[in-house]
DNA sequence: ATTATGCTTGGCAAAATGGCCAACTAGGTT
DNA sequence: AACCTAGTTGGCCATTTTGCCAAGCATAAT
């Protein structure tokens, strides 16, 4: 039973472990407009290219982005379409933290 | 422009980052049926209290959770109700990892 | 075939995280 | 006052994460 709950929580915690990075959250809030190659994300990052290639082999590893091999480049896509509004909570949270139990339930409309 | 960009991912990372542990998920996950002290929360992760401790501190200062303190203890309850339905959308993911991207977008419902 | 382009991978150093123990604080009890 | 009880905080070490450079690989162009 509580093993289960365990596993669970591992599993999720890689999920939102690779999401967990600025770059990271920068190319997902990007590629929710439509897919990019890396070259493109890269620029937007502003990081060395193999870095931002890591990035994104780690959104891919945990399924919240796929690509697709076009020529020589790479378009990644994002594969969740639910994180706009996951992300919005986010948003409302950041700008609440540390006060008090009604205002961040307030905030918060999900 | 792309420094605001910046500057809200950044936000976004550090809430996530808060989330992104699997004792951390546990008490989240506790907490949505209702609030608990850290003693109960200490069994239920099976880590040290000082430990625990220091994950529900860190919840805290990102607005996940909120405090009471009654008597000697103090009790955590969450202050983002729309975990439940995010924390499923990850576990689709979790599950269908590495899949085509129909099979992934399918899965996800949110 | 050679060269160029787009991206990935290996390796390494710096930084951040996680977890335990020990020490401390705040609120109750005797 | 002395003593518990519930949590928090500091310190230290082990592990993980991050980011750059260099090297490698696959596809395309010349």
């Amino acid at each position: 039973m509580s093993a289960a709950k365990q596993a669970r929580a591992a599993k999720r915690a890689t999920v939102i472990k690779a999401m967990a990075h600025p770059s990271r959250l920068l190319c997902l809030e990007a590629l929710m407009a439509g897919e990019l190659c890396v070259a493109d994300l890269t620029s937007l990052v502003g990081a060395d290219i193999s870095t931002v290639s890591k990035h994104l082999a780690l959104l891919r590893s945990v399924g919240l982005v796929t690509i697709e091999k076009r020529g020589l480049q790479v378009f990644y896509q994002i594969a969740c379409p639910c994180l706009g509004t996951f992300f919005e909570c986010m948003d409302d949270l950041a700008s609440s933290a540390r006060s008090s139990k009604r205002r961040a339930a307030a905030r918060c409309q999900c």
